[in-house]
DNA sequence: CTACTTGCAAAACTTTTGCGGCAGT
DNA sequence: ACTGCCGCAAAAGTTTTGCAAGTAG
C-alpha cells in the first residue's frame, strides 16, 4: 500500500503528487525537484538541489530550485531547516515528527523519533501556559569511542549530510 | 555577592570584566557594546546592537560590532541563537543552560530551564551512542486562551523580541 | 487564451575582510 | 613601541526579484 520508498524510478513521485494535489502548475522543472527531493534521504541545501537537478537535465535554474523549494515550503510540503553553516537545509513534511542529532565530528545527521521527547515538550509548553504548535530540537553529540558503528542505529531513517 | 542584574550603571559590566579575564584589550567600543550587552535581557541581533550601541556614542560601525559579537562568541562569552528571520542573534553564555519558547503569535521569545529535558535528550544521545556536547532546543507555541496573563511565567528570566 | 513560470542578471541582505591610520597595554 | 583594533568601503555569500519570453491548464 505504501510505497515502498524507493518504488519511483519513473511514475509520478510522492512530492508531486502533494503538489497536484494543491493545485500547483506541474512544470518540468518543479517536476524535476520534486523527483529530486522524494529520492534524497538526506538534508539537502539548495545549492546540492540544484547540483542534483542538474544532473539530469540542466535547463533549470538555481533561482528557479530557490523559488520552488519556497513555494513547498508555504505549502507544507517541505520544512526549512538550519543546522548551521549559513544555508538553509529541506526536509519532507509529511515523515512524521522526528528530530535530529548531528555528529561534530563528522557533520553526520541522524533522525530519531521519541515519543518521551514529544511528551515532555508538550507538557513544559502547557506549563508556561502555551499550547505547542512546533518545536526544533537538535542535539550535538560525539560517538562514544568504544561504540561498534552506528550505522543504522535502530532501524531509523538515517542519513548522511 | 551577584551582582542584581542592573546594577551596571556606571561601574565595570559583567561582560566587560570578562574580557578582561581573558585578556583582550579594551577600547570604548568595545566597552560600549559590552554594556549593552550586559543591559539586554532579550536577544538582540547585531542591527539592534548596533542601534542601541550607536544612541550612545556614533564613534562606532557596524563592523566592529560584527567583529566583536563574533570575538565575544569565540571566547565563550556570548553564544550566537538563530529563531528563523535570517539574522543571528545573541545570548550570554553564562547564563546557565537554558531553553526558548517562541510566541508564534507576537514573537516573544521566552526563556526556560528544565531538568527533566536536559537528562531526557542526554539518554537519548546516549542510547544513539553519543555523548551530548550541545542542544539546540525551541518551542513554537501559542497561548492557552484562558490563561489570565504570563508576565513572568514562573521567576523565570523574561524577554521580548 | 490567460495566468502562472522560468532564466537571466541585477538587487537586496547579512556578514566578512583588506587596508591605512589609531589606540591600548 | 608593538600589537592589535577601528572605520571605511569593497567583497563575499546567500536569497530574492524585475522583466521579457515561454508554457501549463
Amino acid at each position: 500500500m505504501h510505497t515502498p520508498a524507493t518504488a519511483e524510478h519513473e511514475g509520478i513521485s510522492r512530492i508531486e503528487r502533494l503538489c497536484i494535489e494543491r493545485g500547483l502548475k506541474m512544470t518540468g522543472q518543479r517536476r524535476l525537484i520534486a523527483r529530486v527531493l522524494s529520492e534524497s534521504a538526506d538534508h539537502p541545501d539548495v545549492e546540492e538541489l540544484y547540483r542534483r537537478a542538474v544532473a539530469r537535465d540542466d535547463r533549470i535554474s538555481i533561482a528557479t530550485v530557490y523559488r520552488t523549494v519556497r513555494l513547498l515550503e508555504e505549502k507544507g510540503i517541505l520544512e526549512r531547516r538550519d543546522f548551521g553553516g549559513g544555508r538553509a537545509r529541506y526536509d519532507q513534511a509529511d515523515r512524521g515528527h522526528h528530530y535530529h542529532l548531528i555528529d561534530v565530528d563528522t557533520g553526520r545527521v541522524i533522525e530519531f523519533a521519541d515519543p518521551r521527547l514529544d511528551t515532555l515538550v508538550r507538557e513544559i509548553a502547557a506549563g508556561l501556559g502555551f499550547t505547542l504548535e512546533d518545536n526544533r530540537i537538535e542535539l550535538f553529540g560525539r560517538r562514544v569511542a568504544d561504540t561498534p558503528d552506528p550505522a543504522v542505529p535502530r532501524g531509523k531513517p538515517r542519513d548522511a549530510e
